[in-house]
DNA sequence: CGGGCCAGAATACGGTGTACGGAGAAACCG
DNA sequence: CGGTTTCTCCGTACACCGTATTCTGGCCCG
């Protein structure tokens, strides 16, 4: 599994790929057999079935039935390749139209949206946008999460601030669920056997006098937030905290 | 730079391992030159000075002047290191005790420490932790954290999620950090740089008229957040929200 | 003393991203 | 029309990765 980062390369060559901008098509040589948005649909359907370990220009390749190389025909490298994957899947957000209602309303539908995307593709949640593709999905999103806070009465920077806060909320979040889900899928062992194989040799070493509020709490917790599956009930929970604190800095 | 993912592996031979409760040392066969305990701290030194991704067994091997496969022999996989890793230094936090104060000043100091621990060590945050290594430095960690909500009137199964949440949202925080860190460091390209090469590109393709929220935020909070270095205020901003929030569940 | 145990390491294999250069197709231009 | 240029595609190779397997040599124990 490996965690991929945005923004390396050109950066002229990026934007251009992002919005496909890029000079018009050649006039000599070959017709392509292949261009970038067959290249990402594949790359995004590869990372969807299998996880971002199993993203290797080699799988992409095989998958659209040409050699490894010839994908750096259109794409300058994996990284790239990775930003224009994020950015197309953001593109998804939204899509119906912007969020509405109160401010509280339009946030909750905010996080709910992109909840629901990092669900639908985990492992965009595992990119480290430090330096965002500035493609046309990671603008549109921006633009309707921050119309989401708008006219508050926050400032621009709160404003910022707001959108930041709750998108990482969720991504945090939903990084619990995939991690569980990864888990079991890498390792091909359910939550349920895991437990089951460690928690005898987890007893033996485990010293209650030395952990009380753990050998308090611990048993309670596991025991519902199995039944509740633990992530679900973060995020809902998180949710709830997360909007009263906002709402506290927005209504006063 | 990878993820790594925690609890793969033999669940007995880890736990083992974690808590140094292993089989007495062998009688026999030559002296090891090498124990679990430095295998652990050169895993931990590379991956601070160079990040998740430059932590290979060659690397570690390299570092401590053994042949790659001389690891095996104290631990069983690459995947088995990196729990014992991240357990080692989440025993660093509280060191110094227990977090004290009113329920605030303790989920404060909870927050902080976290931040810093994972400022110290980037990596940590990297580290998909769906099983947790159950070693002491996790125990010791849950244990403080669970102590700093006790005794605010909370169920067990609301300060878990506390707890969780908190925890979710620092590391979420912090991960932005590290974004923009680990990609000034992967691309040799600081953040300045990047933008110089950026902005023009990118004010070709961005049109005010179809963002114009983002045009009217993104100038002033890029103007003062640039500043306020970003993911710090972030944090901050965002911990203040997250208390007032949480305040209500507690105080009502 | 000799056999067995054990730490260490050499070798190899299957996997990764991509640099480099060649082959062949298609367009351009004199 | 033919030579040159442009362009897509891809084979080969290299440096890197984790680790399976087997061999070597040191040390303990009966």
């Amino acid at each position: 599994m490996a965690t991929e980062h945005t923004g390396t390369g050109d950066p002229a060559r990026s934007l251009a790929l992002l919005w496909r901008s890029a000079a018009p098509a050649p006039r000599r040589g070959p017709r392509p057999g292949l261009d970038v948005d067959r290249v990402v649909a594949a790359a995004v359907a590869l990372a969807d079935a299998e996880g971002l370990g199993a993203l290797s220009m080699r799988r992409v390749a095989g998958s659209l039935g040409v050699a490894p190389m010839t994908l750096y025909t259109h794409v300058p490298g994996k990284a790239e390749l990775v930003d224009l994957m994020l950015d197309a899947v953001l593109a998804e957000l939204y899509a119906d139209g912007p969020v509405t209602g109160d401010w509280r309303q339009r946030l909750t539908a905010v996080a709910r949206a992109n909840w629901e995307l990092f669900v639908r593709h985990p492992w965009a949640v595992r990119i480290g946008a430090g330096r965002p593709p500035l493609g046309p999905g990671v603008l549109a999103k921006y633009e309707q999460e921050l119309r989401a806070v708008d006219g508050t009465g926050l400032t621009e920077v709160q404003m910022d601030l707001v959108v930041t806060l709750v998108n990482g909320f969720v991504a945090g979040t939903v990084r619990g669920l995939h991690d569980r889900a990864g888990a079991e899928r890498e390792s091909g062992v359910t939550e349920e056997q895991w437990w089951a194989a460690t928690a005898p040799y987890f007893a033996r070493v485990f010293d209650a006098d030395r952990y009380p509020t753990v050998a308090r709490v611990g048993p309670v917790a596991g025991a519902e937030l199995q039944a509740a599956y633990d992530p679900v009930r973060t995020f809902e929970f998180g949710l709830e905290r997360l909007l009263d604190g906002i709402g506290l800095l927005i209504v006063g």
